[in-house]
DNA sequence: ACCTGAACACCGTTCAAGT
DNA sequence: ACCTGAACACCGTTCAAGT
């Protein structure tokens, strides 16, 4: 078969099987030729639809980001803080579902139409709220370093759950801490959310002192 | 040559060179045989000193956690808001003078003795101060999170200094965006700051609760 | 326009051969 | 013990050839 008389590929189908083998064999699985094969055709046969492997990369990533809900920072929507708040949760929910691909995605917006409008969304809304714009471009920062860091790895499976790594004359305080890849998903929900609610308290009382004294 | 009379090769010199190619040039440049050239060597040789180029991975990112100040959690350390403020500044300045690795190390200590003896000191010294042992993991995974995030990449960075990527129809907030890159480090660092100083006061507070209905 | 196989310069790793 | 070249099964990408 040479030309076919409906097309094999398509961008979307060949940006859904990418994500699909990143999030299920990680982000070294990720070949064309092995991707190709996801979709039953030779490699070369990607490049009439993609320039590079960076572009399909590019796609996906930006795919994810359109997974977040950015409709808090509507005109009607709930004061800063608690906008901030929603919005943290469906960031990290979204990033959380792909965390391979968090290191991808963590290098900033380029010229993703998505990521740049998940910036846009938060630094007007911000603005908006009556955060001078450098804190707003910080606060913007911050939360993303934040979410990012959150999603990029599990907290808790990162400790082996082998008791034999924790010898307590290196490390007196690890006895327990072959029991953390078991609580899984708990311990590192517990962990954002406490982080995030004392982030937006600090950020509440900066706030503060920025209405009480313009 | 086959065997010379002093290797060519140690694991030191092996470790060093990694790391330098990883800053030079990125996670992807760092091949077998890359790295073997730079050291003038053939490829295999390097298999006579890591089982795996994994292995060699992992060196080098618990050389880059050794770099961490852990003596503000020694016994006449600071109390632990201000213990916690040092620490989170020296593990953010060892792993943003090398971003590229930060998505490696982020996985977790595994068993590696320099991150498992991080986390032994800050979760030590945090039970010590008087926090229960839950709310101590989680102080130690949210701090993970805010301090790999803000050294996996730069925010100012990942804004295009291209003008033109910022249509105000599409993005009406982000007219000035294109002048991020410019100010870099700047915009990073004040980010930081204020997430730290934010997180710690969100967690005095907590503290503070905690101590007063015990 | 959209697919193919062949080709190029790369990978990580194994292994027999050298000293 | 520690290095080498050859070899294997992979990569991303280009390109001429097919319909």
């Amino acid at each position: 078969m040479a030309r076919p008389r409906t097309p094999l590929l398509n961008r979307e189908r060949i940006v859904a099987a990418a994500l699909r083998l990143i999030d299920e064999e990680g982000l070294a699985a990720l070949s064309t030729r092995r991707l190709a094969a996801e979709l039953s055709v030779s490699g070369p046969s990607l490049y009439n639809h993609f320039a590079t492997k960076d572009e399909i990369l590019d796609a996906v990533v930006d795919t994810v980001i359109g997974e977040v809900d950015l409709s808090m920072f509507g005109a009607d929507g709930p004061p800063w803080p608690q906008a901030l708040r929603d919005w943290a949760r469906s960031y990290r929910a979204a990033l959380a579902a792909h965390p391979n691909i968090v290191p991808v995605l963590a290098q900033g917006p380029g010229r993703r139409p998505n990521a740049l409008r998940l910036a846009d969304a938060v630094f007007g809304h911000l603005v908006d709220a009556g955060w001078p714009r450098g804190q707003a471009t910080r606060i913007g920062a911050l939360m993303r370093y934040f979410v990012t860091g959150s999603a990029l790895a599990s907290f808790a499976a990162g400790f082996p759950a082998d008791a034999g790594v924790y010898d307590a004359a290196d490390y007196p305080h690890l006895g327990e801490a072959h029991r953390l890849a078991g609580h899984g998903g708990r311990v590192d929900e517990g962990a954002f959310e406490t982080g995030l609610e004392a982030l937006l308290d600090g950020l509440a009382l900066r706030f503060e002192r920025l209405v009480a004294r313009p």
